[in-house]
DNA sequence: GCCC
DNA sequence: CAGTACG
DNA sequence: GGGCCGATACTG
């Protein structure tokens, strides 16, 4: 859910829709093209993003901190509403003066407008404003912020007395991820320019290709789709020979532990090596930006070449295109997720009958086809 | 929260 | 299992 | 009034 952080925190400067280059696109088509895509994605020059209109910033900025609030307090639902409406005002080119001029816009409903309302006569919205001078709230959206810390467990520890980030520091029940989560707090927060996620993600390339040679490596999430910010790094890898990413994960979190790239680990798990399976092995951790400290989150996925496109089209995203996609598929009879597209065969017992393979395609342009969705270039995901 |  | 995280 | 992503994948 960084994509909120990016809309709400920061200044999610969006690529052009045109001019990003298409070659940097590491769609593959064939095992011979896969070579040579094997290379920086996304690299548009800064010439190629722009600023969005950005006129009703009133608006925006106040939508952002309520989804904030309610997804810290656990309503999702209602925080994604927020969501989806704050694109829809951004892209508007000119400044709202009035409630009938957004009355028809999608994802803008009753509460919407009063909202909208009560902020362009006003200039503020006071259910805002009580939630902003609440202690619980205050407390529990916080905490949230905390790596391993939801809802749940943020309310768990306001209930129990703390009030500060300090005060979780003396919290006995604190797990490893969210010690290092509160540890690296500020430095989780702080934003990775893209050009310094460009660097890393060659020197990931240049490690890989060192371990396993041929190896396809895809930095994805918010740097594919061209924003000039990123919160975190999501690098996917697979091996055209679709067998050898099997063990690869392993080598290469010690390979990069040994540099000093990788410096704490919260999630790593490893299936591929287990049977004639098509398992997706797993890191999530801690990383820094070469010969400095600072922390930055970093995911790294190893995929069957197999499954490849699901995985990389699940973790370039965004999750509104992810969610719009898995709707889509279910509604033709398939469940889709980042391990491949399945029929949906719900057996009569209510259960799903697991075991089946995933339909098999090579390039997300086919996934996207193959579901009758409009084939988007990465830097059109950001929905 | 929005939408059907 | 509940909780959390990922896009 | 009910759905809103996931055969998610992981931790404890």
């Amino acid at each position: 859910m960084n994509d909120n952080k990016d809309r709400v925190d920061s200044r999610d400067t969006k690529s052009a829709s045109s001019l990003a280059s298409r070659s940097s696109s590491p769609e593959v088509t064939s095992p011979d093209a896969i070579d040579s895509l094997n290379k920086p994605v996304g690299t548009s020059d800064s010439s190629s993003l722009y600023k969005p209109p950005d006129l009703n910033r009133n608006i925006t900025q106040i939508f952002g901190k309520l989804l904030n609030i309610y997804r810290a307090l656990g309503d999702d639902r209602r925080s994604f509403s927020y969501y989806k409406a704050i694109p829809v005002i951004e892209k508007l080119p000119f400044k709202i003066e009035s409630v009938d001029q957004v009355k028809h816009l999608p994802s803008i409903g009753k509460s919407m407008q009063d909202h909208i309302q009560e902020i362009v006569t006003t200039g503020k919205l006071s259910k805002l404003e009580h939630f902003e001078k609440d202690e619980k709230v205050k407390t529990i959206s916080l905490f949230g912020e905390v790596w391993g810390i939801g809802p749940a467990t943020a309310l768990k520890f306001y209930e129990k007395g703390h009030r500060t980030l300090d005060d979780l520091r003396n919290e006995e029940s604190l797990t490893h991820s969210q010690r290092l989560g509160l540890k690296y707090f500020d430095d989780i927060q702080t934003r990775i320019p893209r050009h310094e996620v460009e660097e890393m993600e060659r020197l990931l390339q240049e490690v890989g290709e060192e371990i396993l040679p041929g190896v396809i490596v895809v930095c994805g999430g918010s740097y594919r789709r061209g924003k000039a910010s990123c919160g975190d790094m999501d690098i996917v890898f697979t091996h055209p020979d679709r067998k050898s990413h099997k063990g690869f994960l392993p080598k290469l979190v010690k390979r990069l532990k040994d540099m000093e790239f990788l410096r704490e680990d919260l999630v790593f798990s490893v299936h591929s090596t287990e049977g004639t399976d098509s398992g997706v092995d797993t890191y999530f951790g801690l990383c820094t930006y070469p010969g400095r400290e600072l922390r930055h989150r970093i995911d790294l996925k190893v995929y069957p070449r197999d499954i490849y496109a699901f995985g990389l089209i699940a973790w370039t995203g965004n999750d509104v295109l992810n969610r719009r996609l898995r709707l889509l598929a279910e509604s033709k009879g398939f469940l889709l997720d980042d391990t491949g597209l399945y029929p949906a065969t719900h057996s009569s017992g209510g259960k799903r009958t697991k075991g089946s393979a995933s339909l098999k395609f090579e390039t997300e342009k086919q996934v996207f086809e193959f579901l009758g969705f409009p084939p988007l270039e990465p830097h059109e995901r950001n929905l």
